[in-house]
DNA sequence: CAGAATCCGTAACGATACTG
DNA sequence: CAGTATCGTTACGGATTCTG
């Protein structure tokens, strides 16, 4: 049991900042594709589909900067860069796989819930444009 | 063991679906504090901390979307509205919890990764304007 | 190949004022 | 009390062009 009536706003503030890193529209597409394995910058691009390659580049540098991949620079030509899962990430890429089990696992009653209330809420506004005519 | 070199895209769309759901800026705090039992509106304004009442509102009306929250309405003067967490929000919210002891456990070691990161990159910058002066 | 730099549109967010 | 409506700003993200 955890005290969860004892309000840490630091916690609070961890967790969002943590959210906020691994919420964005690419960090964990790209974090998943990873798992797999090390990757070059084009071979990311191909598999994370959708990705520009700008975000791809800002996705990576803010995910090496929380220490969560490497960068490996290759001097050759053509220049050849693989990223890499650190320790960190594989843990963090664990806790986010058990998210995305819940996702799969409820994705169904979540449609159906956003279903019915988009429903209700057309119901509604057809009888209010409706006392509007009157 | 799962086949994690299957990439099955519905699953990679859904996760990431979710995961925009709950990592904007306050969903989590407020499922969070609805976890501490049910509570209204001013009531959770208060608490979250930062919140303006719009963003609440926004947020609460999203959550109840998705099956997460309920909202009631007791019709009484000023009127009364509770927000509880769903079955389904219960079981987002262990989920949750899961990722936030992780962003706990491992606060101190990405706060160093930055600050390295950072470092390094400034002394790039020194060097760089050191060269464009000579 | 792996990016850096620039431009631009949208959407998220916050502050304020008003309402039943 | 519990919102809605409106406005202005900022941040995010995409497309394009250029570079070592």
């Amino acid at each position: 049991m955890s005290p969860s009536h004892i309000h840490v706003p630091t916690n609070c503030h961890t967790v969002t900042e943590i959210l906020s890193r691994v919420g964005d529209k690419w960090s964990v597409q790209v974090v998943v594709r990873l798992g797999e394995g090390p990757k070059r910058f084009n071979e990311l691009r191909r598999t994370v589909e959708g990705v520009s390659q700008r975000m791809l580049t800002l996705t990576l540098r803010g995910l090496e900067r929380d220490g969560l991949v490497t960068r490996t620079v290759y001097p050759t030509i053509p220049p050849r860069v693989e990223y890499q899962l650190t320790e960190l990430g594989c843990s963090l890429l664990k806790t986010v796989r058990a998210l995305g089990a819940w996702a799969i696992e409820n994705r169904d009653e979540i449609l159906e819930a956003r279903r019915r209330f988009d429903n209700a809420a057309e119901t509604a506004d057809s009888l209010q444009s409706r006392s509007d005519a009157a």
